[in-house]
DNA sequence: CCCGTTTTCCGAAACGTTTCGGATAACCTT
DNA sequence: AAGGTTATCCGAAACGTTTCGGAAAACGGG
């Protein structure tokens, strides 16, 4: 490995010098400056991080805690979307991603501000964790810059990023309004995601808009899996046989629910119209294409990473960015 | 941030000792490390990476290096599994994974090399990079170890993970062979993809095994992309108007077949059988589903970390590892 | 009780960089 | 020519850890 110091005995200067030459300070000649530059390029040298990052305490890198990268997440690629949208933006502004692979039991041990300050990221995004997670409130609230996803938390190092999911559920559930639909079953989530609650209050909303009353048994969880949505949804119609459509929090729950409702021999949109949310890959392509409302996942994961190096750099930078979203209308919905 | 130093001074003892103590030397009184480790839970403490890597010159984390993680290809979430795959075992070994995002511009300033040795990973897994990349040879010929996914590429510091691509073609071919095909289309990638040419491989085995001559005119590429492949399914289907059936090298692919073969107003499989590549979970969704052969991306990325780690840890290790595919029978292929 | 061995500890150097405080020399200004 | 600036450079300390060589103390065998 070439050193700082190999170079400095290659030109016959000081240590200090090349550091500063090569740092671009104005204390050095130019000539000096050029010719210390030349030899490190043939020398073929790159700078050290540990030993730079061990004096100046910072490493350049943010750090992805995501809870849930495993074998079974990956059917719906949204995180992989974000994480795009992430990189290419750390990337463009010269930070470095790492991943950290946060396992229940590995949570036990570490929690994450142990891994934060152990692997010395600068920053870290938080994504799809529940908000009673018990490391999320020591993160939060520990030096630690941060921004999270789809986690309204705000504080003078916390700052996060999500989508207009209010306002997503009601133009969805308006949709179906619109379209005659009166008793709207609502798969959701789970109460500890701030998507679920968002998203409800958007189909209050509308349903308000209508004057119509909120049903609490119209809606029942299906844990964000397409397993827990079939089953809600088997439950839900079966309860309620005159629903006549189904507002789905996700997707990737629409599908479960899609499953449950030709179980039940019916067809859709002809006697129940579905809409999900999220638009992830596969609506377009399923029978019937789903009406959904898509969220800009890519610019998620791009404004997060920006977020928090703005957050590093100490920049003046709002600590809230809520993003647009849209009603994508296909094929699952018809007028009543 | 507490330190080693802290300790020591707590403890009464040097740091030598601290550092012994923590790190399991067995010269060390066990009733000290005892004390030592009680004092450092107390105050909190957890090692700083970049001092310790600037001496052991290890730095327990993995480079990814994959050309294409940007906005475009997220919708086959191919390279998604396989992350899961490797940011699992990875993390399973103690292991972070670093991102490397490597745009083309980018590209011409720093070589594969220079980022590695940077970042000081202690290596690197490589994934969806042409075989013509300039630096591809580079990083391979230096002294990093590396682990290449679907590029059979080896040596001493290198090794390669892949499906058995022959193995999954032949399957699918001889497939719709038994199915009565005779003049079978083949939509390719490009030259420069290890796995174009292995799945090509297959196909002519298939055809070789029915005694049936390879027709070099039946094979067009579609570069991997659903518009280049619903394009190359046109001219083909133009071209030779007895084609009755397509095997397309990728899913997505496919599905962009699927579009052309709609588009020239034909039913899939009554009138042209498709069979694709991968089995992404698209496959199973839309419709027709897809009879496409599975490659199993969670494992891949998994044993790639594996084999990654084995060689860091000098473990005596087969560089090679080709992974089992297997068919998978859906709705897009009927028999003639 | 002496000598060799084991146990337990420590001082200091090293890793590659940045940075503080100063030093030298050349250049102005009056 | 003296004093003040400026341009250019350097020595040494510091960052937090590991590790080499050795040292002190305790122990065991004869």
């Amino acid at each position: 490995m070439v050193t700082i110091k190999d170079i400095a005995k290659a030109a016959g200067v000081s240590v200090t010098t090349v550091s500063r030459a090569l740092n671009g300070y104005d204390d050095v000649n130019e000539d000096t400056r050029q010719k210390i530059k030349d030899i490190a390029q043939g020398l073929g040298y790159s700078p050290n991080m540990a030993a730079r990052s061990l004096i100046s305490k910072k490493t350049k890198t943010l750090g992805l805690l995501l809870s849930n990268v495993t074998r079974a997440s990956s059917k719906d690629n949204i995180a992989f979307e974000i994480l795009c949208g992430m990189n290419d933006r750390a990337g463009e502004l010269d930070y470095d991603l790492v991943l950290f692979s946060t396992t229940p039991q590995k949570q036990k041990i570490k929690s994450y501000k142990t891994l934060c300050q152990e692997r010395g990221v600068d920053g870290v995004i938080i994504m799809g964790i529940r908000l009673d997670d018990a490391y999320l409130k020591e993160v939060v609230s520990s030096q630690i810059p941060c921004v999270l996803i789809d986690i309204p938390l705000e504080g003078p190092n916390v700052g996060y990023v999500t989508s207009d999911n209010v306002g997503g559920a009601y133009r969805a559930v308006s949709y179906l309004l619109e379209a005659g639909h009166r008793k709207i079953g609502v798969v959701n989530g789970h109460s500890q995601a701030d998507v679920s609650v968002q998203r409800l209050k958007g189909y209050k909303q509308a349903l308000e808009r209508f004057g119509i009353p909120f049903d609490e048994s119209l809606v029942m969880d299906g844990s964000f899996s397409e397993a827990g949505a079939k089953e809600a949804a088997y439950r839900l119609l079966a309860q309620q046989p005159d629903i006549t459509a189904l507002f789905c929090i996700s997707d990737l729950m629409a599908l479960g629910a899609l499953q449950a409702v030709r179980g039940l021999g019916l067809q859709v949109p002809g006697q129940i119209s579905v809409v999900g949310f999220d638009n992830i890959d596969v609506t377009a392509y399923c029978s019937p294409a789903l009406t959904t409302v898509n969220q800009n996942k890519y610019e998620m994961g791009y404004q997060a990473a920006q977020m928090l190096i703005d957050l590093l750099e100490g920049r003046k930078v709002s600590h809230r960015l809520v993003l647009d979203t849209e009603l994508i209308v296909r094929e699952s919905v018809s007028p009543r």
